[in-house]
DNA sequence: CGCGACAGAGTTTTT
DNA sequence: CTCTGTCGCG
């Protein structure tokens, strides 16, 4: 037990031996908050003599709370006794043993967010309700909102008062508990929701879990809402041994119906509260947490902290402004690529962020390409995908014979001639006798309108009775002991209902990734049998629980060398020695959801998400920006983040070009050099070239070679770039090799090798005069204001040649394109362009490849609060 | 009842 | 761009 106090902190002490009464933990990122619990539950164990038993851990992912029993466990024995679980988790497990006193069965079923979707449709109809005016997600929004507050379907429905369409949602939200109930089936919310409820209604119930759960500990509080609160109040009742851990600048789920109040008035709930500080950081640099705190400092209303670190400044955040996502995507690679290359970090040790799901394709393409392994963490979720959803539908049908939703969504998958119309008999006549959909189809005989298909239904009502004799599911919820394991199940559905025929019309690639997801749920049902940990065998519901509760990062392995793709969400709680944090622009991230709100508690969370984002970081940080991308099939195009523009000039290297093609390296005569024919180049055509530090680059360095006389354009492959001294550093600043050559002026990583930039000869020429120069302006204009940018450049940058070149004078390798269509600009059909000029001064060049595009341009205006957006319909010519 | 063709809409973050 | 829903035909 000395260890425990020789290897904290005195705050973390302090934590750890306050076991009495209420707790609050602020804890910093990486303050060590998960070491001080471990240790507070190995204390409470060894030293105060507490059981196991008694001790409760709250975590936000079923890995967190995997990492920290096997902590516990390595500190103590016996530390496999304690509840180590996430909210969803435990809550299932209370109402499995409970739940039969508020009317459901223990074999409930859980609904995810496409389940819900599909309730909501079908109330819809049923309440013959219009689906433009109320949108299925919308809905599934505002039913868990209203789940969130606490709210019934009664209060909504007062509350709505004479409003006609209040009154409609809240007929919505009725209808929708109905229908789950009836399908014996509890969504997200319920979880939580159910259990308070059996917790207010049941005393008796409560406390006995009280009695159980003497000491309780909740991680990453921030994050709870009010559900989770009062769940947390209610078990913490009787003995007040609650101590929260948490940090209200990481609290990035108010979306969710977190309430970043439960963390900031902890104290007024619990005014015997104990507060513990734990602000110094053993994760990151203070390079990198300077940059942290820079960022969090322009929200309001925080609770005052600094993070601080013994671990010297280290390098400089790094940032960098692409052309384009695939330029971005092909930088992170190559970056990656050179640090596992060179030694100095494994595939695992990196990971890319992004503020949405949908950026991951781009970086997931570079990596194929480059052979680098990863993981995408999130995005699609393999449970979600079709084929997957078909069979776990069949699993939950046999399961839990009410659930009508899985019922209905197998009935005639594969094709069995068993259309709509009928499935609408077989529905309505459940209804008007409160039957499930199975209980229908077993009475299909009676049925009206339904003889053609009766054969047809039988047929389908022997199958899943033999399924589930197969599966060993008795009538009252347990498995028999002859049953067939979990994967093996799985193998006979997919064979007595021939269900690879629905992959027929499949294209091969399809179905073959088809046939691989099947493959892979069979082996991860053998993994959850094999793996279970608990009382006897696992029943279905067990496994299917687990599939409804899993969280994609839970499967990531800490032994896979693989680079993690992820949202910054997901990233939560994670730390990597490199971070690559992409997609730093306005609409982006922030998102235009957040911008446009007018909620300043929605930019505050984004800040809060950017926050998040850097402190991941251990040792290097690389932030980026593309200034424009493809989305949704046209070319939009943004400015930097504010995010990195909140970060001071003197803690960032932003190498080359923070604001524009290549300029900032180039100084007076980088706005000249700026233009660098970048879009053309860099465009989504010219992939290629851009896997070699980018076209974009490659003209900047033809920029440079007149400047400089180097000659650069072909300037080899990505792997020999260095032999050439000269030409290869030009190379090397456009393309972004080396962040920190900005800071020095560029070329001298390349030359100097790895680690000794410092002492390069290149380190403080010229360049570097017209970088401090560009770097000034940086966010003074528009990014693609050219004029602006060179304008603001030059005063401490070299003020003559820097001064204010004309858009069109600059050469340029973009093609002439004539309007089509435009809006909110000064050009009409007919117009012919090589720019584009918006009405603030910022000039957008259109060079792209592409025939004819579409182009859309966000952006605010100074002065100008609103967003608008300008369209524009070209034509190469 | 099933299939193919077409139009239209939706685009943040997730236990 | 991609996914969904609708329509009309066989």
């Amino acid at each position: 037990m000395q260890d425990i106090f020789t290897s904290l902190n005195d705050r973390q002490r302090e934590a750890v031996l306050h076991t009495e009464g209420p707790l609050l933990i602020l804890a910093g990122a990486g303050a060590g908050k998960t070491r001080v619990l471990t240790h507070r539950i190995a204390y409470l164990i060894e030293e105060k003599g507490v059981a196991p038993y008694h001790i409760m851990a709250i975590t936000f992912t079923n890995k967190a709370a995997g990492e920290m029993k096997e902590r516990v466990q390595n500190l103590v024995p016996y530390g496999d006794g304690v509840w180590v679980a996430t909210f969803h988790a435990t809550c299932v497990r209370i109402l499995r043993r409970h739940i039969s006193f508020l009317g459901y069965g223990s074999d409930f079923t859980i609904y995810d967010t496409d389940d819900q979707k599909t309730v909501v449709k079908n109330v819809l109809k049923e309440l013959n309700y219009d689906p433009k005016m109320f949108k299925e997600r919308a809905m599934v929004a505002y039913i868990s909102s209203l789940k969130n507050a606490m709210t019934s379907p009664e209060d909504a429905l007062k509350d709505a008062g004479s409003d006609f369409r209040g009154q409609k949602e809240a007929r919505i939200y009725e209808a929708y508990e109905k229908k789950l109930k009836q399908n014996n089936a509890l969504d997200f919310d319920d979880l939580l929701l159910k259990t308070v409820a059996l917790f207010e209604s049941y005393p008796e119930v409560l406390e006995n879990w009280q009695n159980r759960f003497r000491y309780i500990m909740v991680d990453e509080y921030q994050d709870t809402n009010t559900v989770q609160f009062r769940l947390v109040s209610l078990l913490a009742k009787k003995h007040r041994n609650l101590c929260v851990v948490g940090d209200d600048d990481q609290s990035i789920y108010r979306f969710r119906g977190a309430d970043i109040r439960n963390i900031l008035e902890f104290e007024k709930y619990f005014p015997e509260t104990k507060v513990v500080k734990l602000e110094q950081n053993y994760r990151s640099t203070t390079g990198i947490l300077d940059a942290a705190n820079a960022v969090i400092r322009h929200n309001a209303g925080r609770k005052e902290k600094r993070l601080w670190s013994e671990l010297g400044k280290g390098d400089p955040v790094a940032f960098r402004l692409f052309e384009n996502g695939q330029q971005e995507a092909e930088f992170v690679v190559r970056k990656i690529r050179e640090a596992v290359r060179t030694g100095k970090a494994a595939y695992k040790d990196c990971a890319v962020l992004y503020r949405t799901n949908a950026q991951s394709r781009l970086f997931e393409e570079r990596c194929l390409g480059s052979d680098v392994p990863y993981r995408i963490v999130g995005g699609v979720n393999f449970y979600q995908r079709q084929e997957i959803k078909d069979l776990l539908a069949y699993l939950k049908t046999i399961a839990n014979g009410q659930d009508d939703l899985s019922t209905r969504r197998i009935l005639n998958v594969p094709r069995r001639g068993i259309g709509d119309t009928t499935i609408a008999r077989l529905e309505a006549y459940a209804a008007d006798r409160g039957l499930s959909l199975m209980e229908a189809i077993r009475d299909v005989r009676r049925v009206p309108g339904a003889d053609r298909a009766a054969a047809k239904i039988e047929g389908f009502a022997r199958l899943i009775a033999e399924l589930r004799t197969e599966a060993g599911v008795l009538p009252d919820g347990r498995m028999a002991e002859d049953r067939l394991p979990f994967d093996q199940l799985i193998k006979e559905i997919v064979r007595v209902t021939d269900y690879e025929s629905t992959l027929e019309d499949l294209d091969e690639e399809k179905r073959d990734q088809k046939k691989e997801n099947i493959a892979e749920l069979e082996s991860k049902a053998r993994e959850f049998e094999e793996t279970f940990e608990g009382e006897g065998p696992p029943t279905l519901t067990d496994f299917l629980e687990n599939v409804a509760l899993v969280a994609d990062i839970d499967s990531v392995e800490d032994s896979d060398d693989r680079v993690l793709l992820m949202t910054i969400h997901g990233s939560k709680g994670l730390e990597f020695p490199y971070v690559f944090l992409c997609g730093m622009e306005e609409g982006l991230f922030p998102s235009f959801m957040s911008i446009d709100s007018g909620d300043p508690m929605d930019m505050e969370e984004e800040r809060r998400l950017c926050y998040v984002g850097i402190t991941r970081a251990k040792r290097h940080l690389f932030l980026s920006a593309a200034k424009c991308r493809v989305m949704h099939g046209d070319m939009i195009f943004n400015k930097v983040s504010r995010f990195v523009q909140e970060i001071p000039e003197d803690l960032l290297a932003s190498s080359g070009d923070r604001n524009g093609s290549g300029g900032r390296g180039l100084g007076g005569g980088g706005s000249f050099a700026g233009y660098g024919g970048s879009y053309d180049r860099g465009g989504a055509d010219d992939y290629r070239s851009s896997a070699y530090g980018g076209a974009y680059d490659r003209s900047s360095a033809g920029y440079r070679s007149s400047a400089y006389g180097s000659a650069s354009y072909d300037r080899g492959s990505a792997e020999d770039y260095r032999s050439s001294a000269y030409g290869s550093s030009s190379y090397d600043r456009g393309s972004s090799e080396d962040y920190r050559s900005s800071a020095y002026g560029g070329a001298s990583y390349d030359r100097g090798g790895a680690e000794d930039y410092r002492s390069s000869a290149y380190g403080s020429g010229a360049y570097n005069r017209g970088s401090a120069g560009y770097g000034g302006s940086a966010y003074g204009g528009s990014p693609y204001d050219r004029v602006n940018a060179a304008g603001s450049g030059s005063p401490a940058g070299r003020p003559g040649s820097g001064s204010r070149p004309e858009p069109r004078q600059a050469p340029s390798f973009g093609r002439t394109f004539e309007v089509q269509k435009a809006e909110k600009l000064d050009y009409g059909p007919g117009d012919r362009v090589r720019h584009i000029k918006f009405g603030d001064g910022t000039v957008l060049e259109v060079t792209e490849g592409k025939r004819d595009m579409e182009v859309t341009v966000r952006f605010d205006t100074a002065g100008e609060k609103r967003m608008f957006a300008s369209f524009a319909k070209l034509k190469k010519l």
